[in-house]
DNA sequence: CATGAATGAGTCTTCATTCAT
DNA sequence: CATGAATGAAGACTCATTCAT
């Protein structure tokens, strides 16, 4: 197995415990034997417990704002970005359970870049009449909150049932649309 | 100090602890510390640190529960049933800081009870046709994510904003009203 | 045992062993093994392997320079006073092997002190004609130099020959004695 | 760089380390980097730390006792041989400090050569009615010791002063002359 | 020959739990 | 009942040594 390999495993094996039990529940030998590796090896990548789960957090908090705020289609209307940053999201969570309840567990979900979509989101949606005036605090809340609201439906480690997350998306956009 | 005292202490420590650095994060120490009390009297009330955060959790996700089911004003409309469900969970977000934090941060808060109470608050809402159809889960995830999502925003220890929470709460009941 | 006890005990493990393997050679479970206490309890006397090592060496510094520089009997002449301290320091390293092999490994037998009283006396032995001019720290020099060769040429632990230590004391007086 | 020319670093890098910290206090890789070689080389020349450690005393007891061993100058007197000697001893630890320092450290300087030489010098010295009768041990102990303890006085690494040693010589040989 | 990534026994230290006072 | 000194298993981290490249 080469270096990088290595690296990743460890990577992978605390991913998967820190989301399980949590920082402080995961003793280094655990990480090292879901990682197939000996002890010390994970100090030659990393040099405290606490660098580890540092890099994993960034690491991860990027991947999830990176993968949710790519590009919107064009011609998009604000119902329609609405729609594509929470089945982003919601596929986020599906297709790497582990990291997002990592990253839930750890505190914000890498804040700023998606609060700041959010507020762009908020501005355009008022701009165009679709949506009503709606602070990009709350909106950010009411993606995640819901987001975390369902993950927690399912049983540890299980999926989103695509059903529930369609009508929860139905729902979202209804919070924050203008009356009719 | 009567042992009723000290019992409650003691709980009163753990929850701040718990709350703050997480059960693996906090030691029995700190808490027979932050207790006011010998670390040996800890386990004249709870026979392990485990026992001690089940009694915390069963506790205080009961009195989360009791709060928020507390009965509904009489000739209440769906949409108060919702409000006053809203404020309350908001209320003990505000008044119980710490234990709300640890509430979400260890699990399901009481779910069962509170998703009894959504289920029939979709149906009744349904009947009167005020509300659109909506799975009771979404429902609670909703309330649950956006307060969890506000906590969020809220410096650490921080109150949620009134305004907010008012934001919130039309959001909240236009996601599931139904359509003019 | 009562606390105090446990606290010698831990003290007088750690000034053989130390004296013995030095700091770095000894491990803290051997400490406690030859203290017959628990590891865990070491540190209820002692923050860190460090803070022990320092205390003891504190601790026999203190004590070398106070046994040794008792009072002189009254009516000593500077001879009297040389035999005196060498004596002294002989006794101690007799008394107090280990202390003495601990104290000599690390470092400075509580310079200061000694020094002064090496200043005193060869003023005094200028002054009444009895010893030649000679530096404070030759003749510290002189006699820790000597009583550290001798308790090299005894085996491990094991005491000076009276019959040397006799010798080398007429050697000492002679190299700083006026000449006649 | 030749075979020859790293195995001279790896002793010159143990050398200076076991000095400045200890056998215990210095780690191989801490070598390693001293020495500009890779861990592993250091591996290809010696089997184990100890025996790095045992090979770096050997050559520089050998060392030592050689320089300091070297013919006498024809029609020395006695005093000029102590004299001799001492001077040589000096000059060893003002040339190699790291290694008078690092023998110092770990037990006897080699000294069954020059206690045959103490033995030798104080039989001479007798027989020429120079020296008073003098232990050779005693003899061996007090330059030893004289030139520790000069050392001592010195700032880490620091050289023996000229002055002190000229004085320090003159006392020597009071200490072991025949009274006049 | 030289390298340095990998290893795992061993290090210092912490902490849940017990029990004599 | 309350205490806190004592315990020792377990935790994070180090380091002498090996071996595939």
């Amino acid at each position: 197995m080469s270096g990088l390999g290595k690296r990743q495993a460890i990577l992978d094996g605390a991913l998967m415990l820190f989301a399980a039990k949590g920082f402080d529940g995961t003793a280094v030998p655990e990480i090292a034997a879901a990682a197939g590796v000996a002890v010390g090896t994970i100090y030659r990548y990393f040099p405290t417990k606490e660098a580890l789960d540092g890099e994993l957090r960034a690491l991860w908090a990027d991947r999830f704002a990176g993968e949710v705020l790519q590009p919107l289609p064009a011609n998009a209307t604000p119902r329609a970005a609405l729609r594509t940053y929470w089945r982003r999201m919601a596929a986020f969570a599906r297709t790497h359970p582990s990291a997002y309840r990592y990253l839930e567990l750890n505190g914000p979900v890498e804040g700023a870049r998606i609060l700041q979509a959010m507020q762009a989101l908020a501005d355009w949606g008022r701009r165009e009449g679709a949506m009503k005036p709606v602070t990009a605090g709350v909106l950010q809340a009411l993606l995640r909150g819901a987001l975390a609201g369902l993950m927690r439906l399912a049983a540890p480690d299980g999926a989103i049932p695509p059903a529930l997350a369609e009508e929860m998306e139905d729902c979202l956009w209804n919070a924050v649309a203008a009356r009719g």
